[in-house]
DNA sequence: CGGTGTCTTGAATACCATCAAGTCTTGTGG
DNA sequence: CCACAAGACTTGATGGTATTCAAGACACCG
């Protein structure tokens, strides 16, 4: 089954580029690490999440800062007409926000794309750990850079980019995200592909109409294919030219 | 002469939301304080800058945590094609960004709106300090939580708002900001307002024509009015309702 | 088997951009 | 103080990009 194989893969990779790894708060990495010099007392609790399902709401985070480590899942913003914007997705080894570290309500929602394995850290353990531990901090403040780079990013995606460009962007950003994971298939051109295009839609503030004729121009010039939730990028030098036409 | 006018108001107002008097490490804040009971040792460079001028790149930013004193800047990505993103408009006591507390290099400059008055702190002593002190996290955490709370915003507004909902939300996102700081004119619905329509342009993602058309329409249904560098919002509920549709 | 979710395609429409011309203000140097 | 240039704003005409509406193909699942 293709679920099965994605679960496995998911299993086996992402944790490399995680904080909570790093910082060696995680009581059972996927991946091989030298056993933790002292456990460090972060409370912490599992859960395993079918694909499509919500993980949490902004409300609901409480007092945990949840981190992604398997599979994929979108950050969404939801208005009253029923429009969302994404306004990030989460692979593994991605906390849902930064700012949960601290207090935050955010006025979103979590849903797992993929089947999800998620992590929720005690938010009070991991704050006296970093007063204890100030140089824990710097774990911490590398998420927070490369969270606040996507998210001006977007922005100026949102703001001055056409819909080729965005689209483009879009999977070209996660091409990158996915190979410092090492989660490349096959190729360094080839990857895990598992969105929708209605998340595409929601990501980029397109209409999924219009991501699917866009998509389907890409494939007609030969750019990329996609198929059985897999992406391959056929030209790699024409794709990167639609993505930075300015 | 307007700009002594806004000189003065910048003098007088703005720090009271600002981290570093709220981290007690400015050394000549505009408010008045209580003495500080023992000087924190953070490096701090003021300069005084005109409007239109840039203040600094991001490439320029080598080892100092710049803050705003008095005035309003903007922060601006550009493109190779000449067209501009602004992500965000700084008002006095904002920090350029929130990462700049680490090292980071961000692909974008600041440009002053009106003159403005910057302090710049340095990194290595505020780093120094933040990890004798980690209860001084708590001031920089609340910073950090508000920038990615209007970050989000702005990623939704882009993606899933009409211009009308941008200029509109924008307007009273700035109002409730300047509110904030004390900074009304007059009454509570009275603002000082220099940004210009190409401001306004680039930081809805929209082109200066349109925007013109759309304040147009906004003044036509006696929503708003602006002059002088001010701005009245003449139907508080009318207004918030076009930027509330959805 | 019907139901649901996903994707595709075409036609009509809406929203915003582009182009262009003109007014008014602001600043500058003679 | 005036002439001139540059910037800021307005308004109308035209065009392009993306949305909306609609219908149908296809796969998957209970």
């Amino acid at each position: 089954m293709d679920s099965a194989r994605q679960g496995r893969a998911g299993r086996d990779v992402g944790c490399n580029l995680c904080s909570a790894l790093d910082a060696n708060v995680c009581q059972s990495p996927n991946v091989e690490t030298p056993p933790p010099a002292r456990t460090p007392l972060v409370r912490q609790s599992f859960q395993a999440i079918p694909g499509r399902r919500i993980v949490c709401r902004g409300q609901d985070l409480h007092d945990t800062l949840p981190i992604i480590c398997s599979g994929w899942a979108a950050v969404i913003v939801m208005l009253s007409d029923g429009s969302r914007q994404i306004t990030s997705f989460l692979l593994p080894g991605d906390m849902i926000s930064t700012t949960l570290l601290f207090e935050s309500k955010p006025n979103c929602q979590i849903e797992a794309i993929t089947d999800v394995d998620v992590r929720f850290f005690n938010r009070t353990d991991l704050n006296a750990l970093l007063h204890k531990n100030p140089e824990l901090l710097d774990t911490f403040f590398k998420a927070w850079v490369e969270e606040k780079s996507r998210s001006d990013q977007l922005i100026v995606d949102l703001g001055r980019r056409t819909a080729d460009e965005r689209i483009a962007r879009l999977i070209l950003g996660l091409a990158e995200r996915l190979s410092k994971r090492e989660m490349a298939r096959g190729g360094p051109t080839e990857f895990e592909f598992p969105l929708r295009q209605h998340h595409i839609a929601d990501a980029t503030g397109l209409t999924p109409v219009h991501v699917s004729k866009v998509l389907s121009e890409f494939r007609r010039n030969r750019l990329i294919n996609i198929s059985e939730r897999s992406i391959t990028i056929l030209d790699p030098v024409g794709f990167d030219r639609v993505a930075n036409m300015r």
